[in-house]
DNA sequence: TTTTATTCATAGTGATCACTATAAAATTAT
DNA sequence: ATAATTTTATAGTGATCACTATGAATAAAA
């Protein structure tokens, strides 16, 4: 009647690093840096790790890369969608989506830009893994947007033109734009106005 | 009455290789590897150039670089604008610049993306010299944009709204979310579809 | 022909790269 | 206590990095 124990007391030598936060400390690196120019010895004094535990806990420098992205993705690629999915109507979750967006992109304390979309991509060309790891990551976020763009046409809220995919694509892409541009300086008023004139289009305000 | 002259015999021994060609495959390896992951190797073996030839033609990696990103500039980065400033008619022009964008982007023989929007980007925010120019080139950019804008609106053939500069912006961020799509893997007839859709928008067709 | 200037190819330079061998330290199980 | 297991820190490994010293090769100038 054993249920899987909590904790099973692992043996041996407890490590002295939180592996998540380690983690964030190697997703900051790679953001700032990008992947080829960082090197392991950045990382391991950033993370407070030695270069063996570095090994023994994450493989080698492309596995902790890869597991930098997912750990991205779930602690702050998740927040414009999150936003999106919170605001009641359509303008509001799209203008929440481009908020978050360029929030995230233009925080003091962190690099700028985006881990997926402003060093991922670029690897993308070169590398497999990380181009499949991309694509899901937009399918997922266009079905999840094209969903509720859909039901607002079906709820006839919304022009049947373009089409729920299309729109959400565009969507999608003006998020692009917009961390393209934070990565190469611009601020976040100026791109609160580029993204508000994105939503005036996409979805024009009910005068 | 000198003149100076056209070519004044440069004494020693001619270099083996045109400058101009050595860069354009310099512009490639950049396009398709980044800046870190390029080594001078790299850079030697595809330029066909002995490593100290390559320093003396034109200094260290980094300046090889910032020369390539001209060159780039002047070879590829123009052909957007110019089929911009061929056309017509507004709506033509913005349909002429994002489809010949999403032609540089996804030309089959070559890396995809954008030189300067998917790998020097990735570097501006450790690289002023870098930020710099992309700076100026993007305010170049819209400016003619801009230009052109503001004189169909001044000539009452554009809604006064959005400003002629926020559309301008506007524009040309469409054109980095397209490349950031070329990058990640997009096919070329999805660019286009998602350019068609911006168009409409920014522009609609008269019918 | 000799001198001067410039580029060439060869073969390296020390530094840094990603990564690891080794053994002490710290924990649980016996 | 002793054994077993895992993580730790130290100190490296060969490979590759950006870059260059050297001298032969090739041109114009004297």
């Amino acid at each position: 009647m054993n249920k899987i124990s909590a904790e099973p007391k692992r043996r041996g030598r407890p490590r002295a690093f939180d592996r998540d936060e380690a983690l964030d400390r190697a997703v900051e690196v790679f953001w700032a840096k990008g992947y080829g120019p960082t090197s392991v010895e950045d990382l391991t004094s950033e993370m407070g790790v030695s270069p063996p535990s570095l090994y023994a806990a994450f493989g080698n420098k492309h596995d902790l890369f890869m597991q930098a992205l997912d750990r991205y993705a779930e602690t702050i690629g998740i927040l414009p969608g999150k936003a999106f999915s919170e605001a009641t109507d359509l303008r509001g979750a799209i203008q929440a989506l481009f908020q978050t967006t360029i929030k995230c992109a233009t925080t003091a304390k962190r690099p700028r830009g985006c881990l997926l979309v402003s060093v991922a991509s670029e690897m993308a060309t070169r590398d497999n893994e990380v181009r499949n790891k991309l694509s899901k990551g937009y399918a997922s976020r266009v079905a999840a947007i094209s969903e509720r763009v859909n039901a607002e046409q079906v709820a006839g809220r919304l022009a049947r033109h373009p089409s729920a995919e299309k729109l959400a694509k565009m969507i999608v892409s003006v998020t692009h734009g917009l961390v393209a541009r934070a990565r190469m300086g611009a601020s976040r008023n100026e791109l609160l106005e580029l993204a508000d004139g994105f939503l005036d289009m996409l979805v024009p305000a009910s005068d």
